[in-house]
DNA sequence: AAACCGGGGTA
DNA sequence: TACCCAGGTTT
């Protein structure tokens, strides 16, 4: 059977009761899908039920001051959405004629609706085949094709709300959409999908191949951390130089560097040895001289580390032991080492 | 492209 | 704790 039909033979089978099922009505409709914007069904029928009660009409709506929406809409969250749907209700009202737009590319245009939102209004209102892409859709149609793109890159939403758009049944759309949707979210979860008696086991990708609870994939952004580093390459006049080995759970365990002075940008001379960390090391007399003129960036996963290396040099030192014909034997990171090369190759 | 916006449920 | 939820707006 094809695609949208075992969905939606499913769904008419398996569907939950839900008010705003129940209607035709544009603004009901657009109400409950601003309510439900990241927001479970259990969390958003209270607020439903309280609102259509209190604001029967788009009128209402926007008759009512905005704090009194936000108060209504608290404990929801996400109250950009309380204050874009009183916006939206005033437009309506007042530059409408009260007459909710009936397409998807006038629905859009209304303030705090999206993509997701003006096509569910336009299929469950008025019945026009705009394909709604929501997590749960993501979530079904990565599963039963087995598409790896990402959802959250650029290619994957264009991917997915083109397939989704070819699969739609015109006949249905309101059908269609709401099929897909519940079956995301009472069928095929995120987390234990009830594969064992799901109507498409037998096409699904993702079950064949058992990669179900991988789909749909999310590209993580990781943010990342700048921090600034400033090593002080120690050169005594008896050839010595300081390597410290890291301690601790960060980056580099038990490897080798030379002292760190770590800063929340980059420094220059006058700015290093005015620091404490400095003037403990170095007592007495040194001269100082910045290595790499321009900062070296070593980018790890999690962090870009914004490096000076700085040549300090020094008469004798009791804790430089280290002799500088030694310091290769010391395991240290790449930055380091990295550095090393080009440094003894200057020399 | 990434940050931001919230409260709540689930594993 | 980490992830997810009928996403959208702003930068």
């Amino acid at each position: 059977m094809k695609f949208s039909n075992t969905l939606i033979n499913w769904y008419l089978q398996n569907k939950r009761e839900l008010p705003w099922r129940k209607t035709k009505n544009p603004y009901f409709i657009w109400l409950s899908e601003i309510m439900l914007q990241q927001t479970r069904v259990a969390q958003g029928l209270s607020y439903y039920l309280k609102f259509t009660e209190a604001f029967p009409t788009v009128f209402d709506l926007a008759k009512a001051d905005e704090s009194t929406v936000l108060k209504m809409w608290q404990g929801l969250g996400y109250y950009s959405r309380a204050r874009n749907l009183h916006f939206t209700a005033k437009h309506i009202a007042n530059d409408l004629n009260g007459e909710f737009p009936s397409t998807y590319k006038n629905i859009i245009k209304l303030k705090g609706i999206g993509d997701y939102t003006a096509s569910a209004i336009a299929s469950f209102a008025f019945n026009k085949p705009n394909a709604v892409v929501d997590g749960n859709v993501y979530r079904v149609l990565s599963r039963y094709f087995g598409i790896e793109t990402a959802i959250n890159s650029s290619t994957g939403i264009k991917e997915f709300k083109t397939l989704a758009q070819s699969l739609i049944d015109k006949k249905q759309p309101a059908n269609y959409n709401q099929a897909i949707m519940e079956f995301g979210a009472i069928q095929c979860k995120p987390q234990k999908p009830l594969c064992i008696f799901c109507p498409l086991s037998d096409s699904c990708v993702a079950l064949q191949k058992n990669v179900v609870e991988k789909l749909p994939i999310k590209e993580k952004k990781l943010k990342v951390r700048n921090r600034y580093f400033n090593f002080l390459v120690i050169k005594t006049d008896d050839n010595k130089t300081i390597l410290l080995k890291r301690k601790g759970k960060g980056i580099w365990q038990g490897l080798y560097q030379f002292p760190l002075i770590e800063s929340k940008k980059n420094i220059n001379k006058n700015e290093l040895i005015t620091t404490e960390e400095f003037n403990n090391l170095f007592p007495h007399e040194i001269t100082i001289s910045l290595f790499n003129k321009k900062e070296i960036v070593h980018k790890l996963s999690h962090q870009h580390l914004h490096t000076q290396f700085w040549i300090v040099e020094t008469k004798k030192l009791p804790q430089a032991e280290i002799n500088w014909n030694k310091v290769e034997k010391y395991p240290v990171p790449i930055l380091i080492a990295n550095f090393l090369e080009t440094y003894q190759a200057k020399k």
